[in-house]
DNA sequence: ATCGTCGGATTATAAATAAT
DNA sequence: TTATTTATAATCCGACGATG
């Protein structure tokens, strides 16, 4: 997926080549280039397509076509927007103020794309053509002076530490030997920041006022890895906004909101991806990149007002705050943003139904979008951390078929059904209230049955998609499934998913779903997939302990399932899981008499020497096993049960706090996503 | 004279809408 | 469905100022 072949030979050598008729190539016939170079287009000079090209030849700067053409054309639903801006019209006229936000303050929430300059806060648009675009939107215009000529080499050299990046420009003049990246903390100045590349913006006036923020080029590269591997689980603002390479000319042309917004994604996205994905150099010799943009996102927030006004990017701002903290383990604080990005989010009103009719139609399908990421969120983190949850279903499903991209949002909605099914009672009960009303046999046959039925609809989704959904659903039901041990609600002859063996079949499904898969969509959901994979292995490794000695199909099977699900786990993304070890404590006695029995499949040599040696240790194999009786194993199941143990591997002390502590849910997607996305920033030249 | 910049005319084309 | 309209993006002409 490298960019494209800078050689667009195909077309404009047809036409030139054949020169079947004279009075084409002869006469008025300019025919403009199909694609001109990144620079010749900055310069708006002629550019012949060669490679490099002549005015970029004779100018001595190097010729890139890396810039991808945008997509022409009129974009969203034209009639719902005028219909809007003229509803407006008339609330403005008839003086109902529409709507409780600032528009001077509001803002810019990324659009749908259209009208980037003259589009209101609020939606409106008048196209007035003799006011000259403010080029005050954050960023997104570039200003005049210093309009970025040179951005596209400041991105590169942001990026040159990626393996194969771009070619270094041979011929520019050097200004100096340091390198651009030691200039994390101070301001942005032109002559300094050359480094190698060489440097000629002639930026003189505007807010040199020493702000120390990070250089706007130090946020393409992790951006970039944002959107090409965390977009997909949290769709919340425009792609085309924040992967457009003129909004990181100057950062002090960065509002503060958005500089926070900023950073705080690429803390979060630097966390989150952690080794999965090769990650630029960093910024700073000694301090974590992470933390350093965390720190200045923090340090940002120190200088301005962020409470009030609020605004979608304050909601954005907390939340990747708070997967930087949780990915850190760092719950109190992780939980803290969390509740703030919720609260901003209340205050915006984004919790009441009524309110989005009142937006540009645009404008609230995005923040339909967030407030359901917050809802998703909240569910699954107030679940694995047991809290409470304060966002609710009444609000409206952001629509699939007509978004930009109808698959993502098709995979985006199903997940927000699935965790509808995750109501007050599963949180409650989960977070070990013993109130006999919250827990009954029918709430959870409801529920079960609830997460089955939600998010059927799954064959037009991404593998990656479909591999969170369908395990995040098994994942749920084990969640689920325990809480009804502990409410005594599963009996050894229980039906469907009151069955104790049920673990087994959820685990059979996750095996058959995992198995199949591809590798790479599998790792790419990060940590929070091997945290669901590690949770159900451990409900699994559980049951199959209080019934060890039933020589029952059903649990050699199930030994079978977690015998995969183990080595799975012991290869994820490159290496082994970090709940590898947990769960290996606790499976003291079950591997070993499995592992006896010839039916399974032998693990591969790379992940045999992962295996604790103990576990494969012949005496260990030797050891009688005690036989349980059926209430035996529910007494020990229900002991286990809600303790933060079942289904936790929690022997040792250590153990248990690696599990309490444990990451929040990080799903992480790749593929289908990656290569349609601007591969001249994921990639360098082909 | 030569070079580089940039306003904006011109052209290309995707999306929305109307016509069929 | 296809045709037409319309909104947007891309190319690059040529006026202009700087430089020598």
């Amino acid at each position: 997926m490298a960019a494209e072949p800078p050689q667009q030979s195909e077309e404009s050598a047809s036409t030139s080549a054949p020169a079947n008729d004279s009075t084409e190539s002869a006469s008025s016939a300019p025919k403009p280039l199909r694609r001109a170079c990144d620079c010749c287009r900055k310069r708006k000079v002629k550019c012949d397509g060669a490679d490099p090209c002549g005015p970029c030849k004779k100018a001595s700067i190097r010729c890139a076509y890396l810039q991808p053409p945008k997509k022409k054309g009129p974009k969203g639903l034209r009639s719902a927007r005028v219909l809007h801006a003229l509803r407006r019209i008339d609330d403005t006229a008839t003086g109902s103020p529409a709507s409780s936000l600032s528009p001077d303050q509001q803002a810019r929430f990324g659009d749908w794309g259209w009208n980037p300059s003259n589009t209101s806060p609020t939606g409106m648009v008048y196209h007035d053509p003799s006011t000259h675009p403010a080029n005050t939107y954050y960023g997104q215009q570039a200003m005049p002076s210093e309009n970025g000529y040179f951005h596209q080499q400041q991105i590169h050299s942001a990026m040159r530490h990626h393996p194969q990046g771009i070619p270094q420009a041979p011929n520019q003049p050097q200004f100096g030997p340091e390198a651009p990246h030691q200039h994390w903390a101070h301001h942005h100045h032109p002559e300094s920041s050359a480094g190698s590349d060489h440097h000629q913006v002639t930026s003189p006036s505007n807010s040199d006022a020493a702000q120390h923020r990070l250089p706007a080029e130090s946020f393409p590269p992790y951006v970039q890895l944002f959107f090409a591997h965390m977009f997909p689980i949290m769709p919340v603002f425009d792609r085309r906004v924040y992967l457009d390479p003129s909004l990181y000319i100057n950062s002090n042309a960065f509002s503060s909101e958005m500089y926070c917004l900023l950073c705080a994604l690429c803390a979060a996205t630097i966390v989150q991806l952690d080794a999965s994905i090769p990650q630029p150099a960093p910024l700073h010799p000694t301090k974590a990149t992470d933390d350093l943009f965390a720190e200045e996102c923090l340090r940002e927030r120190r200088c301005f007002d962020y409470i009030e006004p609020v605004t979608p990017l304050s909601v954005l701002s907390s939340f990747f705050l708070f997967a930087y903290y949780g990915n850190h383990e760092k719950h109190a604080k992780a939980w803290h943003y969390l509740q703030e990005s919720i609260t901003f989010a209340e205050n915006l009103n984004m919790d009441n139904e009524e309110f989005y009719g009142k937006l540009d139609p645009v404008e609230a399908q995005w923040r339909r979008r967030l407030y359901w990421l917050l809802f998703i969120t909240e569910r699954a983190y107030a679940v694995q951390r047991r809290k409470h949850t304060r966002l609710h279903v009444s609000v409206q499903l952001p629509a699939v078929f007509e978004s930009e991209d109808p698959q993502l949002l098709n995979g985006f909605v199903n997940l927000a059904n699935l965790f509808s099914a995750v109501d007050e009672s599963f949180v409650s009960a989960w977070r070990g209230s013993r109130r006999p009303s919250l827990c009954t046999e029918n709430w959870l046959m409801n529920t079960q049955q609830q997460l089955d039925t939600a998010a059927l609809a799954l064959d037009n989704i991404t593998e990656t998609q479909h591999l969170d959904i369908a395990v995040t659903r098994e994942w749920l039901h084990v969640l689920a499934w325990q809480m009804g041990v502990s409410n005594g609600l599963i009996w050894g002859k229980g039906e469907g998913g009151m069955r104790l063996d049920y673990p087994i079949e959820l685990a059979r499904k996750v095996v058959e779903i995992t198995s199949g898969a591809d590798e790479q969509a599998l790792n790419s959901h990060g940590i929070g997939m091997e945290q669901k994979l590690s949770d159900i292995a451990g409900c699994l490794a559980d049951v199959l302990k209080c019934t060890d000695g039933d020589t029952s199909s059903t649990f050699l099977e199930g030994k079978d399932y977690l015998h995969t699900l183990l080595r799975r786990l012991s290869s994820m993304r490159g290496k082994e899981s970090r709940y590898l070890q947990p769960l290996m404590s606790k499976m003291e006695g079950l591997m070993g008499y499995e592992l006896s029995t010839q039916t399974l499949p032998a693990p591969t040599e790379a992940v045999a020497t992962r295996f604790p040696s103990h576990v494969q240790h012949p005496e260990f194999l030797a050891t009688p096993l005690p036989r349980y009786s059926i209430a035996d194993s529910m007494g020990m199941l229900r002991t286990l049960s809600m303790n933060g143990t079942l289904g936790m591997p929690g022997i040792t002390t250590e153990c248990q706090d690696e599990w309490q502590q444990r990451r929040p849910s990080g799903r992480v997607y790749d593929e289908a996503e990656t290569n349609e996305m601007e591969p001249w920033l994921v990639n360098g030249t082909a």
